[in-house]
DNA sequence: GATACCTTGACACATCCGTGGTAAGGTTGC
DNA sequence: GCAACCTTACCACGGATGTGTCAAGGTATC
């Protein structure tokens, strides 16, 4: 399998070597390393690395937001806990139609506007 | 209904008068108004803000985590993308058993202390 | 063996989050 | 009409995020 080492993963993703470094820390993004400890990244790091500032560029989401998400996956009673307190909200549920979000969403600016 | 004022709420969910402003201001928790522009809290409203608090207690949650799941759940485009993203990642999907969790676990250990 | 990489670790800094306080003023109930 | 509540709008502050830079040292390649 074809590797490159961090400055080269950098230039092929747009982060920086140093916020790379700082991605594998945070457990989002951990490449497998060389006998030496140099970090050795494959494609499917590079597109994961990609695919990480395409979803912080268009949808402004937080590193945080993403490593939430993750531990939400392989926590079932974190999930589960999550989903119970949802299920009291005024949010519509899972399944809502557009139309019941944007309902929601009028009524929640009545109630922020109201004052 | 029957409604308590921002203090009422405040004692009987363990939350300060402060926080509670503070979570209508993220959309967490958004109660009624009353004429005047009090804050009515129902009792479904004093049931979010107890979870609320036993989800951060119980594991250590931020309020942006939880914020960002309500966003996930109205944005199916959102959703999306992080699903595809998820895809990509070597963590084990959706239906894995605590095993295949356990082992990405260590091997993620293994890469981590690999140096 | 020199050069260009890589490693960890630290300091620094802006920004935000969570939280408290406080001030200036409106509402309610006796 | 006053006491006890409520409102918004600020200032403050410790801690965490995200990011850069630098230092001290290991590795690889020619």
């Amino acid at each position: 399998m074809q590797t490159v080492a961090v400055s080269q993963a950098a230039e092929r993703t747009g982060w920086s070597p140093r916020m790379l470094r700082y991605l594998e820390s945070t457990g989002l993004v951990v490449p497998e390393r060389s006998a030496a400890g140099y970090r050795r990244y494959g494609p499917a790091d590079l597109d994961l690395l990609r695919g990480l500032a395409e979803l912080r560029r268009r949808f402004d989401v937080e590193l945080d937001d993403i490593a939430f998400v993750v531990r939400l996956r392989r926590s079932p009673e974190l999930r589960a806990a999550v989903e119970a307190w949802l299920a009291g909200t005024t949010v519509p549920a899972e399944g809502a139609s557009e139309a019941d979000w944007i309902e929601w969403e009028q009524r929640k600016h009545e109630r922020l506007l109201a004052a």
